[in-house]
DNA sequence: TTGTTATTGTGTTAATTGTACACAATGATA
DNA sequence: TATCATTGTGTACAATTAACACAATAACAA
């Protein structure tokens, strides 16, 4: 009972994690990146079999549920201080490993508490891509981007998870400037909009979406202009945060 | 274990109510109704004391968490077939009865499983004021409705559960006729804009909120009108599904 | 019976916002 | 140096929202 309960070998973590973590609850994190104009998720490939999930994990038993997801992200990419927004929970008795012929690591108690049903508490979090270390847990293989629309069959209801985790962004994407955590400090207009695009799975119209995006009053343009691309060089922006609270308070919307 | 979960006594259910519910996972409550003007939500009055809550219950180990909700709402008020939203879940570990001097009633086992810490779903509802029964649950003396803005102090964070409710509510009523679930079947337009101005806290244009609730074209006028009042008679009106179910494919806003 | 009062029904107009386009400027490439 | 795809900026029109005026009705009081 006073070891590190993140350190316990797969024996005793079916064994006796339950004497570290609440029995019958999960968490399950749907951490979106953005890359090569392309949505992305975070997925974990298992082990012993073919399967793939998302990153999760458990709650202690004296721990906010909150502080669990931000660990959850923590230990797949790395990064800190990141939003996580809770967007639904998912109760169905049939998120059940059993029901799924889903069995323990050889070796492992086949009635390890894992093996009971669970609900599991939905987030999703919003990370710049490149700034992400990708690092699979003890009982996966690999850790890796995966493009939303190409998301292979996942454990019990995972991929419906992802489905109502794209639902939530894009209802607060009209009210939070959701889409500025996924792109590196500095970006041009094209690439947000790209972003916007891609999110909302439909085409803007360039000028009115930069029109529009100017008139909210949180970018500042910078000096600076993208090179490397092989057409005129679009102009650098970034999110000013300092403008974006003075703008919240008197009321804004990135509605599109 | 194999009696009506629903007809323990409170001894048994203290001592033994975790072999037929999940441990550590509650659901609670937010029932809203509209009555004389006002916005209200159902609570429930201790038996043993002075405290007050939200309704709430917990699951079977097989049951659905919609299911289960569904279970508390009608036994509360006797209603069936009521859409119940589930908002938020809530997980601070000082969601626990031990640490807020919340005592079993006496007799009952002091190590009680409802003593543990507990995670909280939180669902609220849409209910016609006139057609609830309020039935206390077997630990409480009355249920019964409070005007939303003089709740008083609940137990743990139930307190916060409404002011999460109501905040979803008002997001909801932007995109989903909420409203109309909470008005008998047939209304007038004065009370409908009551309605929206007290759930979104502000006063509204009479003349531009009605020419936005008709032109959704989810309203029928019938050739009645509103006898008994102290002035012109206003006409009556009734939510129209078939109209509506026709208008949400093309794409409706409620948003005022 | 009749005027007063508060309320409802139905417009019209102005302001704002959103949509659809046109054209010049730029940087890499041929 | 001409071409091409792309970016920067502006303008006209449509749609929506906000602001406002006046007639009709029912209860009440004189």
């Amino acid at each position: 009972m006073n070891k590190d309960p993140y350190s316990l070998s797969a024996e005793e973590f079916y064994a006796r994690g339950d004497s570290y973590f609440l029995p019958h609850i999960s968490i399950d994190c749907v951490i979106f990146g953005f890359h090569d104009n392309q949505l992305k998720v975070l997925l974990l490939e298992w082990k012993d079999s073919l399967r793939w999930s998302l990153p999760g994990g458990f709650i202690l038993k004296d721990e906010d549920i909150d502080q669990a997801a931000t660990t959850i992200l923590l230990k797949r990419t790395g990064l800190e201080k990141i939003h996580l927004h809770q967007f639904h929970t998912f109760g169905d008795p049939n998120r059940d490993r059993k029901k799924h012929g889903i069995n323990p690591p050889k070796g492992s108690n086949p009635k390890s508490w894992i093996m009971d049903r669970f609900i599991t508490i939905g987030y999703w979090a919003l990370v710049e891509h490149s700034k992400v270390t990708p690092s699979p847990d003890s009982f996966s293989r690999s850790c890796s981007w995966c493009e939303v629309s190409e998301v292979p069959d996942l454990i019990l209801d995972h991929n419906l998870i992802i489905d109502k985790a794209l639902e939530s962004l894009r209802l607060q994407l009209n009210d939070y400037p959701v889409g500025f955590n996924l792109l590196p400090t500095k970006f041009t207009m094209p690439e947000l909009q790209s972003l916007y695009e891609t999110i909302l799975g439909e085409k803007l119209d360039r000028r009115n979406f930069q029109k529009k995006m100017l008139s909210l009053g949180v970018l500042t343009r910078l000096n600076e202009q993208k090179q490397g691309g092989a057409h005129k060089a679009p102009f650098l922006y970034k999110f000013d945060k300092k403008k974006y609270q003075m703008a919240l308070k008197r009321g804004l919307s990135f509605g599109i």
